[in-house]
DNA sequence: AAAAAATGGTTTACACGGAAACTTTATTCG
DNA sequence: CGAATAAAGTTTCCGTGTAAACCATTTTTT
């Protein structure tokens, strides 16, 4: 009984205020943009984590890990098991430079670069590639909101 | 070494396409409603997620536990331990009905009612209490997005 | 009516991520 | 310099949520 695929609305519930929160909406985007990623990525070896971990290393090679974990507020106790997830994968390699031997420098391997060459456009696109009742505006407007919300400026262009 | 609360912004990277992507948006979004919520109602003994079912009883007393389930996206797995707390909290009453002895009716105690109408206002209010950049119009059209992605139709009037 | 299938919930085992305590190395301060 | 403090990662333990198997009770088939 798995009814995390979008169940049958004729049998839920009216959910009435609860719908109008942005709390709860967040939830349910989070499952719903979930499962998108699972109906298109799902057969990869990456999951959303460690995808963004791997693309930041790509931005900045030979950069320490926990400005990676800070950087996408990952915690520094789950980073160190994902960063050895992608060492054991061989995408990432770890090196502890002689300056400061408390630190761990990350850096690709050649196998990682191609990786995120390979996967770049599918894994920024599965982001709205789907059929969801969203025009190419609205999610534009929505990106907006969600980076003016978390803070984060949208260094970039408008993804598409 | 807590960073989860939103790290100073001059030893973060700059993350580039990641920052226009809606996946990497949504949950950070959610990590800093999340930080809203305990900063705000930290201290009650409701989570969210908690809170939703009980309200949700309230609005339809006696429903079926798969139905509020479903209604939540909350695997039934997952249900039978909440409901099991919110009994055990005083909160909630199971009964088993005769007309179908496999299902679970839900009902609020008294301090279950007293608790929805106590934390009401609270809960959906810190949805948006905090004093995040978004203006008010701001976050109806984020919540009006949401609520199309999800295909939640915003059955009631919008949450102010 | 008996067998088969479906339904509603529960249990168990596990994956994911976090908190707190710990180790090692660097820095500060007397 | 040597002690105290701080910083970077790691380890251990725990809470939350999921999947898969399971039990009990209908419902459907024949």
């Amino acid at each position: 009984m798995k009814q995390t695929p979008k169940p049958d609305p004729k049998d839920m519930l009216d959910l009435g205020r609860l719908a109008g929160s942005l709390g709860f909406l967040l939830r349910m985007a989070q499952l719903e943009i979930f499962d998108s990623f699972h109906a298109e990525l799902g057969v990869h070896d990456l999951k959303p984590g460690e995808f963004s971990v791997l693309w930041l290393i790509s931005q900045y090679p030979g950069v320490r890990q926990g400005k990676v974990a800070k950087s996408l507020r990952i915690k520094q106790a789950h980073m160190t098991k994902l960063v050895r997830i992608l060492e054991e994968q061989g995408y990432v390699t770890r090196a502890i430079p002689d300056d400061d031997r408390r630190s761990v420098l990350l850096n690709l391997t050649e196998m990682g670069s191609a990786k995120v060459a390979e996967l770049g456009d599918d894994f920024f696109g599965y982001f709205f590639a789907t059929k969801n009742a969203l025009t190419e505006t609205e999610i534009e407007t929505l990106v907006s909101l969600l980076q003016k919300y978390t803070g984060l400026t949208g260094g970039g262009s408008h993804e598409l």
